[in-house]
DNA sequence: AAATCATATTCCTATCACGGAATATGCTTC
DNA sequence: GAAGCATATTCCGTGATAGGAATATGATTT
């Protein structure tokens, strides 16, 4: 992974945030889309993007899929993604979209605890 | 200065290698030229680039323009320059040029001194 | 197996970025 | 002021990218 691709994943502002919710801990695509309030679309194809490049990894569970940080990440990214946390801290919208996981992602634990069946009917977590 | 702005700034292998010797001081575009080993119309556009977005600076002095880091740096800026110097440390390309760079330096010193009429014909340094 | 849900992909369009060739600018020297 | 040098800009062609609409996939529920 070449640093330069490091930071073409850095330059869009979508990905940005998405980058900054996923260093909290893996999350569901439906979280993504009530946390950032943009169309299923964009959330999919940017996740699909940084998945491409080895970012991300998603695993599915039932109808759902969620995403993390890649388990093995260079030290490249390492010093990069430390440092897009250390500058999100104090821009709005990064701690917007902060505020909003964390409202959103306890009624939701079950999915990254991994047990789909005992699912609520839906994921539309709120 | 958008952070999205700086990873734009940051993604292409030739404005990373240009940042990179700025970080070691102000250099004249002849220098860059002979450091990186891309032809002219290529340095001259990056540059531009960047001091487009403020990133670097750049005076002129006699036939020759120097380039460098910006004198008031965002927080992000800082922290991204100082990302990338850590990461450029450890991989080949950023080295070479560093080294090059060394080589060159000393027999143009005095362009950055500011004194052109001392110059000798050319600056073609090496 | 039909309907429903969550997510992914395709198709299209508009925009933007890079690179190179050629040309322009601005300064200096003769 | 003409020539020469260092740098900048313009004008191309080409390829990448983002976004939206529509459609497809894959899993689940009834």
């Amino acid at each position: 992974m070449e640093l330069v691709e490091i930071y073409e994943c850095l330059c869009d502002p979508t990905r940005l945030r998405l980058l900054n919710v996923l260093a909290q801990g893996p999350v569901c695509v439906c979280h993504f889309q009530d946390v950032l309030g943009e169309p299923q679309v964009k959330i999919s194809k940017h996740l699909a993007y940084l998945r491409a490049r080895g970012l991300v990894a998603s695993e599915r569970q039932g109808n759902w899929v969620i995403y993390g940080l890649a388990a093995k990440r260079s030290r490249e990214l390492e010093a990069n993604l430390a440092c897009l946390q250390e500058c999100a801290q104090s821009i709005p919208v990064f701690k917007r979209d902060l505020a909003r996981l964390k409202k959103i992602e306890p009624s939701c634990a079950w999915v990254r605890a991994g047990d789909p069946r005992k699912a609520p009917g839906q994921c539309r977590c709120g």
